[in-house]
DNA sequence: ACCTGAACACCGTTCAAGT
DNA sequence: ACCTGAACACCGTTCAAGT
């Protein structure tokens, strides 16, 4: 009986391994660990046997971002736009942490795969049916994944060693402060206490209310222009 | 007569050629293309001449953000806290969009020279006198840098083509949304018009404009709280 | 004091060859 | 159909040597 396409020969390498082997890798090791060398030694290969699989190192880093990101848990989609706007922020910062390699290289990389589509359509959703214009709900949801993204990528580098990377080194930056030109700086020695912890939950709270805030301020604008005009 | 340090071997290198030109070999061909090896030849010397100025690429790659970011042309520090911010936040994006590669890739960089310093600075101090909190002070500054390092660093690669990297390829964009399946995602569909612009100069300003009216809002409560107070 | 040359341990990828 | 080996044109960096 010949072998089918798909059940034979268990041995052979395959895509979705390849794959995943690589978004392993890069959380172990670090984003710049991976290379199609040391990729193809974890999975006991030579390194162009990759090559069947994937056409370069670009796409596979394409697939590996895509990868992560469709494990994203989207919050229910009958919420209203406030608490599914904040569910949503927080669901995407939650994935990113997962993957803080990621999390830094997402950001310059333009990923319009399927995932990244599933998580604007869920924003979308829940601005539209709440009432905000077309153009408010593109720049909130623009506005918003911005914020998430870029708050996660400046916070990882601070907080995990990525990689191979430095460690947080807290000692040093306290040292920065300490050592800040009282004249030239005032405001910001003033403020050290509050700067020191230089990236906390508390602060992506703080600016993911002030951005919902912004947002609430442009809904009831609508509104009351909208009922003017009657 | 001996020479004093400074005035003699004119011919020789220095510290801050071979920023300079790291710089511009950055701007006009790209980040990745900034290798010690390709500056050297520009700068017509050895690689290795290169780590008499400089320990390493990453201690480069830093000075170079540095030079960058010193180039800053802060607003007036009499403004109130609106139109400062406002005005800071239009300066950092400038002097981004002017260094496109640098602009992607000091998001992950925790940048703490001098000139990230004063660019804080500015900020605290319009803010603090006009009544801000410390708490809302930190926070609000560090989600404003947030937003404009993000919206930049995403809108870079999406407008110009830096550095030997993909053109724009709005077609191929558009053609993207044409294929939509449209019961799965029935509001990126309805939004196409909006959201083929991606990353557009208005839409800046309008996360802009949503954050700063977020940050009224939090300075208007804690008046309110103020004033109950008393 | 500053620059050089050769070398080491790496990269991604092409191409012709094996099974 | 899938994997291999050798090779090419690159990297950053060390080390011993030149002037």
């Amino acid at each position: 009986m010949k072998p089918t396409p798909q059940s034979a020969q268990a041995k052979t390498l395959d895509r979705s391994q390849v794959v995943a082997e690589a978004l392993h890798l890069v959380n172990q090791e670090g984003f710049d660990r991976l290379t199609m060398r040391n990729l193809a030694a974890r999975l006991g290969v030579v390194p162009m046997a990759l090559y069947r699989h994937v056409t370069n190192k670009e796409e596979l880093i394409d697939a590996v971002f895509e990868l992560a990101l469709s494990d994203i848990k989207l919050p229910d989609p009958d919420l209203t736009w406030r608490p599914g706007l904040d569910a949503l922020a927080r669901a995407i910062r939650e994935l990113l942490l997962e993957h803080p390699p990621l999390a830094v290289e997402v950001v310059g990389r333009p990923t319009l795969g399927p995932a990244s589509l599933r998580i604007a359509e869920y924003g979308y959703r829940v601005m539209r049916t709440s009432g905000f214009s077309d153009i408010d709900t593109n720049g909130g949801i623009n506005t918003l994944v911005t914020y998430v993204i870029g708050f996660t990528a400046l916070e990882v580098p601070r907080r995990h060693s990525v990689g191979a990377n430095p460690p947080p080194d807290l000692s040093k930056l306290q040292s920065l402060y300490a050592d800040l030109p009282a004249d030239q700086f005032p405001h910001t020695v003033q403020l050290q206490p509050q700067v020191e912890g230089l990236v906390t939950p508390e602060q992506f709270d703080h600016g993911l209310t002030t951005l919902l805030d912004g947002l609430e301020h442009r809904l009831q604008d609508s509104k009351n222009a909208a009922s003017q005009c009657r």
